[in-house]
DNA sequence: TTCCTTATTGAGACCGGTCTCTTATTGCGT
DNA sequence: ACGCAATAAGAGACCGGTCTCAATAAGGAA
């Protein structure tokens, strides 16, 4: 990056100080706003400042004091609304603090992941929010927490890794989720999610190494088993990463000799792309298919029926996370704390008793 | 924020330098990946360097080399899935080129945006990619300019301020959207924006100090007048800055005893409200209401009719005007430039004739 | 009036890199 | 074998702040 850029001279506090007819160590007093000065000298420094138009440099400020007031957050993927709040949530609550953020996407890869922390922990970041986008290798993340910076999970946690956690109740919500449906009459339900795996092909629970969906597959399979489904009536589907991906999916489950009667989706972006298979193929909601899904989207409540869904309090996720952080930063000094924040299930029209079939 | 972070202290090109057993110099040289070395002492400083494990504090390379890395967006508002996908786009064309972003959100209100191009100044980004939020004060605008950091507009073009921008061709697609209605023989349209203004009364364009919106109104007067509209009958809505004013704004308008017969929204929050509202009515799309809006968000496609759009290629604008700063970040000097990136109206089934009444 | 305490200001080191300028080596032509 | 150019490594200044410590001035007690 040989750049032409002439080196913008800005204003320092050498040249106030000159300015003003005092030392550098006074102007920066004033400047920086610590120390003692009389009000005469501070006068006169503030006026040589606005009389040249001096801007700190927080660059420099930050060099010396070794902090930067900035906070690294990385999470799996922006485009998906449900981090869009959460995001939100972080900055929001980030700037009333004095905070800015530096925001990254793993695109829920494991080394876009270790790339980003990397990065960020290179600006002095002064802590990071990150979502794990696997639970097997989180050097990286143990290496931030050795590093001195504080470090907050957000959305999920890590079974072997004790540090400040958000996350909402998975296991909780996804069985609920699926007792709403057994209670309905369903007996054959799919549980499509994003997790990627060699094979697409779900075997067991010793795949998954993203906790939050572990956590929701654990639960789905309880409510399962507690209704008395036969496990193959248990429909994991992995791998819906992109909308082609999904609609593959959610075609190849519908083209079954035996249909399952309910989806459950995980997040809302693969809900969307469901709906939209089902009503290309002619099908109804809830009528020929029953469908939940994770995340209050905007979309869940115009559609005809509107979709009943796992409520994720996202922006207070992101306003919880954000808020243990800043309380870590300015050195408050306490056990790890995993908060799991409760989620609620809105009953809208996407769920009714299966067609009897089969 | 008087914090008892204990300073954490990490190894620096010095330490390198005394494990390897070379000067300050040569280890900067290798690490910074500058300079000539030698083989042999690269790999000896390498070797150093992996043991301690050192790792570069940007900050420190920043102050020296007066370039941060870091490009400063400030957006009106992120949860705005049009700035959703605007913004992804800057992030990965940042990235791909190196460079980090540093978000911020004015909330449309033009002291909060002053603000963010403050601390983003302090923060000394190479760059700022800004969507104004007004075209009357741009004080802090031109002063950045002024600084020598590259600056480009997003979405708005200020007419006065002769600097690189990215804009959609807003004029035009109003007036299409606009002429689609009128074609289709709507003789009462309205038009809501979110722009804000005492009193909330349009009265005429000397009140509107945003761009775009300015251009939309513009386009639609146009196309209302071809078509020969009463001017009372092109109804301006200003103030649908939250859902809430959205609603009354939309019930107000549906109440009268003349209401139109077709809505045009500035944007796909504004019309999900809009379509809410509707539906609460008990009305039906396209029979009792057409609806048009500005930006193809997901919902559009899923609701019963699905929305006719206009399709604002939101993250090509974020893409394009990424390129065009770093092109400038890299030292490309030329004229400034306009680009205005077409859009194109989606019909699907929200446009109806109206009703025959009064 | 003299000494000591306290309030201000100044001088200069430091943070962790980059970069210029010197100095010490090495290699090549003749 | 000698001189000159090219190459490699070292010394130290600098970026723009913060911060410690010393120096000076002013005020109060004895």
């Amino acid at each position: 990056m040989n750049s032409s850029n002439p080196r913008i001279h800005s204003v320092t506090v050498a040249d106030v100080a000159r300015e003003a007819g005092v030392s550098k160590a006074t102007a920066a007093r004033v400047l920086g706003n610590y120390g003692v000065v009389s009000e005469k000298i501070r006068g006169d420094v503030l006026a040589a400042a606005k009389q040249l138009d001096y801007r700190p440099n927080e660059l420099a400020r930050s060099m010396t004091t070794g902090r930067s007031g900035i906070i690294g957050v990385v999470v799996g993927d922006i485009e998906n609304s449900f981090f869009g709040y959460a995001v939100r949530g972080i900055s929001d609550t980030a700037r009333s603090a004095g905070f800015n953020v530096i925001l990254a996407n793993s695109s829920e890869q494991i080394e876009m992941e270790k790339a980003a922390v990397r990065v960020l922990i290179g600006k002095r970041v002064d802590g990071l929010i990150v979502t794990p986008s696997e639970s097997r290798d989180i050097s990286h993340l143990r290496e931030i927490h050795r590093s001195g910076r504080p470090l907050v999970l957000l959305d999920r946690a890590l079974p072997d890794f004790d540090v400040d956690t958000v996350t909402v109740d998975d296991r909780n919500a996804a069985e609920r989720a699926t007792e709403i449906l057994t209670a309905c009459g369903h007996r054959r339900i799919a549980y499509i999610t994003a997790v990627d795996f060699a094979g697409h092909e779900y075997k067991d629970l010793g795949q998954i190494y993203t906790s939050s969906v572990r956590e929701r597959i654990e639960g789905f399979m309880t409510a399962c088993d507690i209704a008395g489904l036969l496990p193959s009536d248990r429909l994991i589907m992995l791998g819906a990463t992109t909308p082609r991906a999904t609609a593959d999916i959610t075609d190849k489950l519908l083209s079954r000799s035996n249909p399952p009667t309910a989806i459950i989706a995980s997040d809302s972006v693969i809900a969307l792309e469901i709906f939209k298979v089902v009503r290309q193929r002619s099908l109804r909601i809830p009528e020929d298919l029953s469908l939940i899904t994770f995340h209050d989207a905007d979309w869940t409540t115009v559609t005809s029926p509107p979709i009943t869904v796992v409520d994720q309090p996202a922006y207070i996720l992101g306003q919880t996370v954000a808020e243990l952080l800043i309380r870590r930063l300015k050195g408050e000094a306490r056990p790890p704390e995993r908060i799991i924040v409760p989620t609620s299930i809105l009953e809208r029209g996407s769920v009714a008793p299966p067609a009897n079939q089969g």
